[in-house]
DNA sequence: ACGGATCTGTCGGATATGCAACACATTCGA
DNA sequence: TCGAATGTGTTGCATATCCGACAGATCCGT
């Protein structure tokens, strides 16, 4: 819908340059890794670097969002209910993403990393909650998708501090609070029509 | 020498384009494999393909060239002395290569990849032979190149007829008549100063 | 034998990329 | 403290690449 279809040289710089900082990236850390490194391990010009991307933190932002996106495996949350089986695999999207980058060291952008994975979690809870309920209150379901993500990034941070349970437990007994909780706080404010009872569904 | 620096987006599509065509090579026969089927993998446009390459064929020339003369590892050969053992290594180099393309389909194509490998090595012969003589003969020397790499062509096709032996002692039984034959009838007609037989080179 | 489908090779006009140079900031050793 | 060296962003002009369209070739089912 509404595919405006973008230059193929795009497509395939922007590809270049992401792999070429994704490579870096577990070979050095970010703050050692310069545009003229990525630029000519991608094959590309330095200016052609600036037409893309901001800066480097862009480019950060960016690839990070991407790899998270595929972490994630979008389409199969497209048209999936925002149930307690759905939540359980996000979350350990998530716990996996953040495991995969462990290893590469971004020491000092973990700030970074957590408001990348929250905004894009946003987003597919909100697209989740907008399929579901429709835009009768579009504040309102942007507020809850707001507080789901805060709410999984949350868990996960608790999960790391806490890690004695497997994460697929660890979420099964998380789960139950954020989804009443959301669920509670919304029908109650909004009156929604939906039941936020019968199968744990907001 | 003389190096004129071509545009980095020539070499970047150039090696999108033999990239891809290996992978498909890999895949599926060459006479199955299309100009769109090499451009879409590559990510770049079909015009482009055309205004690398004169036709498939021609890519197949190029591409073929390109992964013999790694093989070959050139720089190895430029100057190293056109002796016994550098001949063995040679057609050590180009069995290997020719192992390698027999997985893959080029059923019909075994008359171009013969021309072009025979061309590689008569290009490096005659390097070498220039470096070792100088260029007081020339045509000389590249007839004594071109006989050297029908010689080592031939081998190896008599080789893969009669593979009892191993590649390594059946050049090392062939090669002594190789060098003295062309060393004689080059010496011969030419009365070249170098000495044909001291150790074995030319 | 016929038409549809696919592939090939080519063209002119639009666009992304390359290049060289620039000013500015940061780092680092003398 | 001072340069020298390196990295960052930006700019104007040159060029490789993209697009869409075209005519002809080849293949294939009916």
């Amino acid at each position: 819908m509404t595919e405006l279809k973008t230059d193929p040289r795009i497509v395939r710089t922007r590809k270049l340059i992401m792999d070429a900082f994704i490579e870096l990236s577990s070979q050095k850390e970010f703050k050692d890794i310069t545009v003229k490194d990525i630029t000519t391990k991608a094959m590309i010009n330095r200016a052609t670097f600036y037409y893309h991307f901001q800066d480097i933190y862009d480019l950060l932002e960016k690839a990070l969002s991407e790899v998270l996106l595929i972490n994630l495996n979008y389409e199969k949350y497209e048209n999936a209910a925002l149930d307690e089986e759905t939540i359980a695999d996000i979350f350990l999207a998530v716990t996996k993403f953040q495991q995969s980058l462990s290893t590469r060291c971004h020491r000092g952008y973990e700030d970074t990393i957590a408001r990348i994975i929250r905004e894009q979690l946003e987003v597919i809870f909100y697209k989740m909650l907008l399929r579901e309920h429709g835009l009768k209150d579009d504040s309102a379901l942007k507020l809850a998708a707001g507080m789901l993500s805060w709410g999984i990034y949350g868990a996960s941070v608790k999960w790391r501090q806490n890690s004695e349970l497997g994460p697929e437990e660890f979420i099964k007994k998380a789960v139950p609070y954020l989804l009443h909780g959301v669920s509670k706080s919304f029908n109650g404010v909004h009156s929604c029509t939906s039941v936020g009872g019968k199968d744990g569904r907001i």
